[in-house]
DNA sequence: GTAAATCTGATATAAAATCTCAGTTGAGCA
DNA sequence: TGCTCAACTGAGATTTTATATCAGATTTAC
């Protein structure tokens, strides 16, 4: 957890407490999230700087929920693209995804040079889904949220 | 312009004074942008609910730039994707790029049910490259802005 | 140990968008 | 025409999220 050096930070007490802190988190958080878990000491301004140098260090990364709210997240691989569950907010890592080619080459059309680019994927995960259909199947008369209407960007 | 009635709403003359502007931007523009341009008795708040029932409408679309910034746009087309220009800020519609079978087959594995999906790309459009081609032929020392790192969130 | 640069926390600030609410306006109908 | 009422609006307050400032504390190199 502490890459930090390699990249010529200095290897602080707040910064040692919140790489611990994020250790200990299962899901994607926000810098809020975080900051509560840390001792009262710790300024929220120090853990936006310290999410910044991971996020450019890639141990962090950031994932955008639908509704527009930033989280950070460990970061396993080196590229990758999330599956967000509009549901339950998990985000699974999407693997097996190559969309690099297909973008470069539907991008030569245009004459444009890729340098970047943010994808993230919205839906349902395999146990939402089944609830989902758990519910239908009950026949429950409950007003769905209707949120998810397909929309991209 | 006036797809408002289609929905049930009012036409109204602030409502007609921001489709007016809209159609008069040439790029994609900020909420603010569009207010300074219009007559100084419609606030801002007006311009926001008009510009969200647009984009619902997809008479608008929204376009989020690599630094984070939000701009709006009018959508020719039903679902595509933008080319943004890092250095001029240009937005290109991606023609010819269909996504969706890549990530629905790849999505399957982790069992995820897509309902849409976030998708920016960011680079140089030809006239950009072509300068900064020029600028490095002509050997020039100046420090060059290395923000676009080819980071993908 | 010392010095210098980095780092930190508190707080102010900025930016972007939404909320509130009293007053205005538009559309349907007499 | 004029009426009525729900939809709409503007001003300003508020929220949210993140960054800027800066004096003082902490690290690291030596």
């Amino acid at each position: 957890m502490e890459a930090f050096q390699d990249r010529g930070y200095r290897s602080t007490s707040p910064r040692r407490a919140i790489a611990v802190a994020i250790g200990a988190e299962q899901h994607h958080f926000t810098a809020e999230e975080l900051w509560r878990k840390l001792p009262r000491s710790i300024g929220i301004a120090t853990v936006y700087r310290t999410l910044k140098i991971l996020v450019d260090a890639d141990v962090l990364c950031r994932v955008l929920l639908e509704d527009g709210g930033l989280r950070y997240q460990l970061s396993h691989r080196g590229h990758h693209h999330h599956l967000i569950c509009t549901e339950c907010e998990v985000s699974l890592d999407l693997i097996g995804c190559d969309i690099e080619d297909t973008l470069e080459s539907a991008s030569h059309i245009h004459d444009f040079e890729i340098t970047g680019h943010w994808l993230e994927v919205y839906g349902l995960c395999a146990d939402c889904a089944q609830d989902e259909q758990g519910l239908s199947g009950r026949g429950s008369t409950f007003a769905r949220d209707d949120s998810h209407d397909g929309h991209c960007h």
